[in-house]
DNA sequence: TCCGAGCGCTCATACGTATGAATGTGCAGG
DNA sequence: CCTGCACATTCATACGTATGAGCGCTCGGA
């Protein structure tokens, strides 16, 4: 009834339980074939399976990675924003033959999932975990990182004391990129849309925004580029009349608000104003923005190489990724037209 | 640098590892609250973690329930088949403070993924584990159980030997619920569009299906009652040119055949043929059809207790369990009408 | 004064595995 | 015949935790 163990094994084949661990964990090199068939006949025969757990305690090691996000993976209104990451975690690691831990419970009561609850952290379960979330915790991250735990971020967190190790969207780069093509289109007059919140990733597109707006000594009058959000009605009646072409928006959903607003004042997108959008999926329903887009699968999987690398060498320096991004073309950009 | 233990935090609280160990995990029946203060603080300064795999090796508990899927958990083909089952089981996982491990680990190279894989079995490491999926294997199937091992199945698998807990969708009520309310509309002649597959899903709607055709008097001489499968052109010639005016089709993919099918033949659905099916998401892109939907997201939620149930009484007979479906309402049921 | 009981805590051990060190055996070379 | 050595195998231990048994102390009652 009880699950056999190596010392079971070992007794049916007549050699010790430590031949038969090194024959199970493959270490053959001092033991000859004729016993390591009778061996693993006994294996068979008695339908032993390693012991995880006791393995781990001895090792360290599993080959199982965690997956921890700070909100629920699969939520709905979330779900386009985790499920292409998951999507490439799982794949990379079934391709490399790790299982994978879904750190699920909280224990919590006010719905934000903690990784230390009342002083446990169950994440050392894992060889390495690879930590999501846009909610990410930055005290606990700063505490895991000085426990010596191994773990990889997607999406650039930033935590004083020392580096964590990310996997980041180019968004700098990938924001140049498009503002540069809105300015080979002709575009000179742009605003910018922001959102209200002060991420990484969004401070990473201002900075992309500001520089390509530096370089090609383009004109932006609007309150996002100096730092205020929303799109007040005051501003949209300014943009309407205004020299502004081409506006660049941090989100679909500011750039939805920016549709109707610009429509109820006679204006059409993109005849008259051409939009891009920072963030987008490439397939939303509804209209096909221009936009960048993230390269979630593929930003998980590198997270699962990375994670595993830094399982194999603990002791190497962690290091941060940085991953390009697609440009997207939508329905969204054209030409620019001069007012009347 | 390495991670403090029990033994490590009783040294600075001037007490036993055991002494700890009972604070930690609870036991402070005999441990005035002083020592447990002492106890604890020192937890808290050394930063102390319980580690996961030596207690499990001590207990054979780990709050830590697996979930295999036969096939890659999220392809895009399958996307919307294994998701709300996911959501449901993380969604219930979460609740009770259990943690997730996804068996994503094949070793396989034929894409199939097989729980034993050169005779080991990696499931061992979870309390307990659902299994999902489309291409249950077997042969594994019986193996597990005969094994002794706790798990849980979502979808009716039967093998010889004796039963495996599986949660079920009942099928077979909910498709003689379908058929009643069709005949309540005033349907007499009907037709049933059978999948090639002959998985124990389809076995019950079958069931079902016969079932209230012949507890109404209903009539139908289509090929799919009589069990030979397809969508033969001759088939819709017969069926526009007879007296059906109700059809049952087992999926979707069957229905869309069948619209267009009809569509080229003149007739019109719902006009001139009532189709319900028995496979839907209630909000599928296109067409609006009548329905029986699936409960995923419930299932999840009953696998995770029925396996938690399995957990905690080990002893206990497994029983299966089924689950309600609902029916739908769409765009593509009305009267029968007479053909002319 | 002595005994028993309860309290507060520790001892010792088991869980299953991996691995460096040790043991024993057989054989060739001197 | 003894030495040295390669080879096959076992020994012994550590990993970190949980827990039944045990130990010493104090206190109340007779």
């Amino acid at each position: 009834m009880k699950a056999p163990r190596q010392a079971d094994v070992a007794l049916l084949a007549g050699v010790s339980q430590s031949a038969v661990s090194r024959v199970v964990s493959g270490d053959t090199d001092r033991i000859p074939e004729e016993t390591q068939q009778r061996i693993r006949a006994a294996v068979k025969e008695l339908g032993y399976v390693p012991n995880a757990a006791a393995r781990n305690l001895r090792n360290k090691r599993n080959r199982l990675l965690g997956v921890h996000t700070f909100e629920a993976v699969f939520p709905h209104a979330r779900e386009d924003f985790y499920f292409e990451f998951l999507l490439g975690i799982e794949e990379r690691a079934e391709e490399i033959g790790y299982d994978l831990v879904l750190f699920t419970s909280t224990g919590a009561s006010d719905g934000r999932r903690r990784i230390y609850r009342d002083g446990t952290n169950r994440l050392n379960l894992a060889d390495g975990t690879v930590l999501l979330g846009a909610a990410t915790d930055r005290e606990e991250l700063a505490r895991l990182r000085d426990d010596g735990y191994l773990f990889v971020h997607i999406g650039r967190r930033e935590v004083p004391g020392a580096e964590i190790p990310c996997i980041v969207p180019d968004y700098v780069s990938a924001t140049d990129r498009l503002v540069t093509s809105l300015a080979d289109r002709g575009h000179r007059h742009f605003a910018y849309l922001r959102e209200g919140m002060e991420q990484e990733a969004y401070v990473d597109r201002r900075h992309g925004y500001r520089a390509a707006v530096e370089r090609l000594g383009l004109r932006d009058r609007s309150p996002g580029f100096h730092g205020e959000p929303g799109l007040t009605e005051d501003w949209l009646d300014e943009l309407a009349a205004g020299p502004e072409t081409a506006v660049v928006a941090e989100g679909i959903r500011l750039a939805e608000e920016l549709r109707t607003g610009l429509a109820a004042r006679g204006r059409n997108i993109p005849e008259d104003v051409s939009v891009a959008v920072l963030e987008g999926s490439g397939d939303e329903p509804g209209h096909r923005w221009d936009c960048l887009v993230v390269p979630r699968k593929k930003i998980g999987r590198i997270a699962i190489d990375a994670l595993v690398a830094r399982v194999e060498h603990p002791d190497a320096e962690p290091v941060s990724q940085l991953v390009a991004c697609d440009l997207v073309a939508g329905e969204t950009v054209a030409g620019p037209r001069a007012k009347e």
